[in-house]
DNA sequence: ATACTAATTTTGACTAATCAAAATTGCAAT
DNA sequence: ATTGCAATTTTGATTAGTCAAAATTAGTAT
């Protein structure tokens, strides 16, 4: 039974594998996401490495096995359908699910799982839009076309919004930028860095890039 | 914050001393629950008298300070909320409910339970007719009135099944003494030490004291 | 080539929780 | 009083996960 330190660095891995081209993740990035000093993500890299959820090549990067891969696809599925649990069973607001997701993740049983996801109606999707891994560690490809790089002046409808921190989550809510929301990019000024998003019924909002980049639409 | 190790010690502290008179729970005893060797108890419990949670007196036993059953009763509430949620919101079999709760106790953040208490209306008791503490800290004494020492002929509500196992957990539904329903004690052999049990419309059951003395009726 | 820098790894130490096995103690029975 | 037993405590080791700080290394710039 792996520990819940153990599906913490697994999971974060494959998160960070997502945006790497080759799919190996640097060691001292891996600490900086754990919030641990360099030589103790080494030292977790290494026992990754001898349990078979990871390969190691020193001083390059650590990726993981396709037996990393499957437990973390299922941690992932555990901390999404807990997330959306949470949000439509309990009434909890979609910007602090994140967190009691966190550690709820690793205490709860399979057969409670497969009853949350029958309680939801088996979803796709998380309250941020980020895809649910099916119970046989399948996951659909999220949209890759933000706010920051779609078309202009065309109805889209947002899928994802890839930032957990709450008071980023409010503001999305406040400016009617949520999952499933219908936008209209009025205008991108790339020297400016900023784009001016119309949501639905409501008045235009203004965001910068980085916030731009972590609403995807389409 | 206390670890789910200091959680699990305090919590079975507190259930072995409603046991005693003098509250006092041999260390022995405790090793036991706890499935550890005598060892690991003593300094276990040498630990949760320097953090204030016990008292330890060495060669005698341990009793919970204020501090230590503020937080029993804590950890004790999450488990019984939690039980009840799983059976009434995911629909788990009350004999499995007790396992489950078990990991999620020490998950579950105050925000969620108090919105699992909302979801379950303030409920009193849990599955198996275990009182719930209040946020607070208070829990209503139980029945202490069990099959084996009940009156005879006379009409009586189930009210608490005391015994955490599957299996009797199982046997007690199969037989219709499950918290809340009727029955009467027709016949009770302190020689054979076996009672016989009429539950509300069914076949008449047949208890030895053992598992008499953990069915409790009002 | 050489030296510098930044990332990484190594080393040694620490805490929480545990076990195995030896030492101690309190009490009962003689 | 002395012995013996059973419970308890002590001691020494182990594992997982961590940090601090020193040592190493790869790659860059001179």
């Amino acid at each position: 039974m792996a520990s819940s330190t153990v599906e913490n660095y697994v999971k974060r891995i494959f998160l960070a594998q997502q945006t790497t081209a080759d799919g190996l993740v640097p060691v001292g990035q891996l600490a900086t996401i754990m919030n641990v000093v360099p030589g103790t993500a080494t030292s977790m890299v290494k026992a990754l490495s001898d349990s078979g959820l990871a390969e190691y090549a020193p001083r390059t990067g650590v990726r993981l096995t396709r037996g990393g891969e499957q437990l973390a696809l299922h941690v992932l599925r555990r901390h999404r359908l807990l997330e959306l649990f949470l949000v439509k069973a309990l009434g909890l607001d979609w910007s602090e699910v994140h967190t009691e997701a966190e550690e709820l993740e690793h205490a709860v049983s399979d057969r409670v799982l497969e009853r949350i996801d029958d309680f939801l109606g088996h979803p796709s999707v998380d309250p941020h839009g980020d895809p649910i891994p099916s119970a046989r560690g399948k996951m659909a490809e999220p949209s890759a076309v933000s706010l920051a790089d779609c078309e202009v002046k065309k109805r889209l409808r947002v899928s994802r919004v890839a930032d957990q921190q709450p008071a980023f989550l409010q503001l999305m809510e406040r400016s009617g930028l949520i999952p499933g929301a219908l936008v209209r990019v009025e205008n991108r000024d790339e020297v400016a860095g900023a784009v001016v998003v119309v949501p639905g019924g409501d008045d235009p909002v203004v965001l910068g890039f980085s916030a731009a980049r972590k609403v995807f639409v389409e």
